[in-house]
DNA sequence: AGTCAATGTTAGGATACCCAAACAATTATT
DNA sequence: AATAATTGTTTGGGTATCCTAACATTGACT
């Protein structure tokens, strides 16, 4: 049986996982109009302003971002590098998902939080993906060539 | 661009990943034994014992578990239902990255942790995948047809 | 410049988690 | 049964997160 390994830490080994999805968001703004504002943040999480301001600011202390009081806030170098490993995770798995014929929108929701919120739709597209894998020869054959592909 | 639609809630729209968790690991051990104690699961989990007292009496109070003081522990109707929920999405998940080349044991433990805790392996192979799919006729054709079938 | 709306911060409070250390109960061993 | 070893609980702390309400700043408009 396997053990949980896991700490409270991410993949990173170092952020939570809400910091994480902080940072991806900060990326996304950052990326298309040169910083983030604290309402933009909010809005984009899901959060209140004050939870999002706290956020940023511990986010500063860890020199993820750029933080001043009422300032725009962009990201470190080191947030920079962390939030594009992350952004390139999240992209790899909604991809893969769009490819298991979720649609785009389910697929960018659930990428970001799979097992704990994946929805029904998803769950559904996997288990047929499974069964079709045991059992048409042809996706069968597919992937076996994949699997040998990787040696 | 996506707005996060997530709370710190979970897939049941009720619970915390954490004892969504706590949940999973309880259900593995009264499958096999009838009951859970406090030690096992801590092991499991990779927690103390002080926290997972705190957690199981937590989910007590939440009618998840049957808990008694020293005693053994066992999963409600409603916990077992809930827990035999996440153990599928789980068995799902384990199922499809071992599909795709992911080694059992290190399916075992991303598929609990999807997104967040991904390692370096199972996101080379869904890229690698990702890849083919794009590239190779015969996997393209073949999941053509898959997502053709859904119809 | 003065005022108001929008935006951002702080204060105050709550919950979920985690841990180590001290204490208590149970179980195993002599 | 008495003691030792194991297991479980409580206590006391700590951090991360979230929220609402009150306060402060900024920016826009008169």
């Amino acid at each position: 049986m396997a053990k949980n390994t896991s700490n409270p830490k991410t993949r990173t080994g170092e952020l939570t996982e809400t910091t994480e999805n902080y940072l991806k968001r900060i990326l996304w703004l950052t990326s298309s109009k040169g910083y983030a504002r604290i309402s933009e943040i909010a809005e984009l999480m899901g959060r209140s302003l004050s939870s999002t301001t706290e956020a940023v600011q511990r986010m500063a202390s860890m020199g993820l971002v750029n933080y001043a009081k009422y300032g725009k806030i962009t990201l470190t170098d080191q947030g920079k590098k962390i939030a594009e490993e992350i952004n390139t995770t999240y992209l790899v798995l909604s991809d893969l998902l769009v490819l298991l014929g979720v649609p785009s929108d389910i697929a960018i929701e659930d990428a970001c939080s799979m097992e704990h919120q994946i929805s029904a739709i998803t769950l559904d597209r996997l288990k047929k993906f499974i069964e079709q894998a045991k059992s048409n020869p042809k996706l069968q054959e597919a992937l076996k060539e994949f699997i040998d592909g990787l040696k």
